[in-house]
DNA sequence: CGAAACTACATGCAACTGCAAGCAGCTTGA
DNA sequence: TCAAGCTGCTTGCAGTTGCATGTAGTTTCG
């Protein structure tokens, strides 16, 4: 399995290499500009406020954000000194934690949404047709499947 | 110019950046565990490799490249440190550095190569087939357009 | 000419990251 | 049942980054 990538792939891999850091750095800058903080805050602000009940296992935020466990772990802490988030030790398992979000995150969450929904429909959404957007979507699905063991 | 981004755009937009950040890992993972450097390290000697003389100013550099300038000042350092590239001043605009690749810069480049394609090849293009390869660079590149000034 | 603006590069500092290791608390199995 | 191993989380350290600023050389233009 030591295959050379063939130019088209090659293609593809700078292109999606480029467009995601230029979008993204983008995207960033708007958010930057508005006075919020940067996205992987408000990524975990979304997997605990779209929780009726706020709360979380750490564990659980953690599967669903692309971060280390130790840049997470100092993640939250961060968003703790900001009081966007607490810990509460678990019940049911003594080594778990549970992320609850607090109303002041919720509220940040609630606002850093419009600028960042701008942010991505003028960086992204407004140099492709809906079309093209599902198309892209569809193609770039197809390259995160789990890793295969070896 | 504040619109909120359409559902096809937003699925577009997350997965364009899970993609890019799982594939980015897998091929940086392949790279370390074969002891080599991280990718802006191939970057830069790629850059200067192509050159025939292996001489390009700071500069132009920084214009292939995507890091801030403070950060290829540095990543200049620690190549240098490793006698891969050295700065010499340049005779034409005392302000400005001339990056030269050394043979054992261009050597490792050459190394790097093949465990490179192969992680391409292996995390992208095994997942699509060569027109899909080809349609994704194109939707990609229409992301890409240079900012207009607001 | 010469001051003001601009360009190329470098750097101090604080914040952030990766790595390796550590510490409980669970779970497993002889 | 209890030692060995695993899981969830944390942390010390060294290396990297972002920001703001500094320095020197170049261009512009009154």
């Amino acid at each position: 399995m030591t295959a050379k990538a063939s130019e088209s792939t090659v293609q593809a891999w700078t292109s999606l290499v480029r467009a995601e850091q230029t979008v993204m750095a983008r995207v960033e800058d708007d958010l930057k500009r508005a006075g919020f903080p940067p996205l992987e805050w408000y990524d975990v602000l979304h997997e605990l406020d779209r929780e009726p009940s706020g709360v979380l296992p750490q564990a659980q935020v953690q599967g669903s954000i692309m971060l280390a466990q130790y840049n997470l772990c100092r993640l939250i802490d961060r968003l703790q000194r900001e009081d966007l988030v607490h810990r509460q030790p678990s019940q049911e398992d003594g080594r778990s934690n549970l992320l609850v979000i607090t109303d002041k995150g919720r509220d940040l969450r609630r606002r850093m949404w419009p600028v960042y929904s701008a942010a991505i429909e003028e960086h992204l959404g407004a140099h492709l047709s809906s079309g093209e957007a599902d198309r892209l979507a569809g193609l770039l699905g197809k390259l995160q499947m789990v890793k295969e063991k070896v």
